[in-house]
DNA sequence: TTGAAGTATAAACCATACTTCATACTTTAT
DNA sequence: ATAAAGTATGAAGTATGGTTTATACTTCAA
């Protein structure tokens, strides 16, 4: 039996960067370059194999589709950094956690708002262009 | 009575950019940006004066704070150049005006989604952070 | 066993959305 | 009358978030 499948069989939720990149539909690159920004790791395992791949779990897989969401609706890397850090980080306690994710929250919010603002602007202007006034 | 107060005078409810500015809270730089990107157009009334300064309308303060709230909540300023084309252009019917914006607005409610998601997984964020599961 | 596909790393390049700099003209305040 | 402030324009520079290119090693399938 060969290291690969051997290694494969203890971890096999675990994913290599081109079955993470299929599964979360993101490009392998954007993600070596999400890592190497610091917004998760991947674990490459030389006790059992020489090759320097790197192994994803789940946990990442979660980030990633987090990364995905904030993204799409205007939070930045750094934010979301920020965010990650709060959430899995050892670095802050556990009331300064909760008050980074709470201030997000508050920030989504606000942008919900934001968005619904937008919405009524975009359909006065369809009865703007209905009633012909442009 | 110079020149300018008269303007003024006529043109009581256009802007130079510096009080645009301070209208709409965005710099001076930015603005000229936006124009020339062609969000908007200011007016040249060379027939009055020869100063080549542009003044701008309440319309121009309207569509930029389209264009801030649309920002804020992650839309590019080429999708925002096609909202406004659609909404004050001349170059589509009626039927093809209205459809852009029906996309957009369908996009923001997708948005809104989103961002309901995301706030989902923060509030999950913090019942982890609580329970001490990071 | 060998060629195709996958992985790692670094560096250069790119698009978007500004920001800064430089130059020159106009208006306004004193 | 003149200095300070405002305006116009063009070009270069910057930050963010990637993408592309190049090189080299590893694994896998036939």
């Amino acid at each position: 039996m060969k290291y690969g499948l051997y290694f494969k069989k203890i971890y096999n939720s675990m994913l290599l960067i081109n079955q993470l990149s299929k599964r979360t539909n993101i490009p392998i690159h954007t993600i070596r370059y999400y890592e190497r920004y610091g917004l998760f790791e991947g674990r490459k395992e030389t006790s059992v194999k020489s090759n320097n791949y790197s192994w994803y779990d789940e946990n990442v897989v979660e980030k990633l589709e987090l990364i995905k969401e904030a993204k799409e609706v205007g939070f930045s890397l750094s934010e979301i950094k920020e965010l990650i850090d709060a959430w899995h980080g050892n670095r802050l306690t556990v009331d300064q956690k909760k008050a980074v994710l709470s201030n997000k929250i508050k920030e989504i919010e606000d942008k919900i708002q934001h968005l619904k603002e937008v919405k009524k602007l975009l359909q006065q202007g369809i009865e703007d262009v209905e009633a012909l006034l442009c």
